[in-house]
DNA sequence: TTGACATTCAACTGTTTGATTGAATAAGAT
DNA sequence: ATCTTATTCAATCAAACAGTTGAATGTCAA
């Protein structure tokens, strides 16, 4: 069965594809907790608290996150499967590759038996 | 002009983040010789050539693909160390991810001990 | 109720991006 | 030499994007 991509693996590289969005979620990974407040995130980067928000919304359209509710704060945690997608996919790329310099060795390790027969 | 240029993580998945382009590396993934023409890629797509080159030039500054030279062809092929690396930090994600998980099991069970004794 | 805090919404702006068409370069085929 | 094929370069355009500031919403705390 070849794997198929998901519908929406783009959308999740392109939310991944830009340096504050990757250090939100590098953040989160490494957080005791597993989620944090927006004002937190915020302060990690020279821009303002919009600006963060609305990598959180991207971030979220494309299934990496969730937000909660928890009174008037808003906890952002990351949501797994979307990463297991992507990295699945990129794993089943790099096996394919492999497979591929596999059966190179192999055609080259027979041209040599070849020579000396 | 030899490539490599820096190249960041980041660049990495925002050249993953279009249809077109994660549909390239699937399909250089997939051929069997690892290798293709621009012109072939582009028949792939309901786009013009020159926008597909423009896909390719993509992959190539955030050193996904590289091209080589053979006569008037310019083959395309994946590079494999780009998509290591974002597959490994991908695995970071998911590795830190679930050793939260296994903490967290780990005081409920603890709770649960607790609401025992 | 009033005020502070956490977050989002709305409007605006400059930059980047994905696409187009037409012209240019380069190499194989005739 | 000329023609055809493979690919890129250049100019252009609309849409999307990342950022800003200012106003609005909702919630806690006095």
């Amino acid at each position: 069965m070849p794997i198929v991509a998901a519908r929406h693996l783009d959308t999740v590289f392109s939310a991944l594809g830009d340096p504050v969005r990757l250090a939100i979620v590098e953040n989160l990974s490494t957080s005791t907790s597993g989620h944090a407040m927006v004002n937190d995130l915020a302060a990690l980067f020279p821009i303002s608290l919009q600006a963060v928000s609305k990598h959180i919304k991207v971030l979220e359209a494309a299934g990496v996150v969730s937000q909660g509710r928890d009174g008037r704060h808003r906890p952002v945690s990351l949501v797994q499967s979307s990463i297991s997608t992507a990295s699945d996919w990129l794993d089943d790329r790099t096996r394919q590759l492999e497979a591929r310099y596999a059966r190179l060795d192999h055609v080259l390790a027979n041209i040599h038996e070849g020579t000396r027969s």
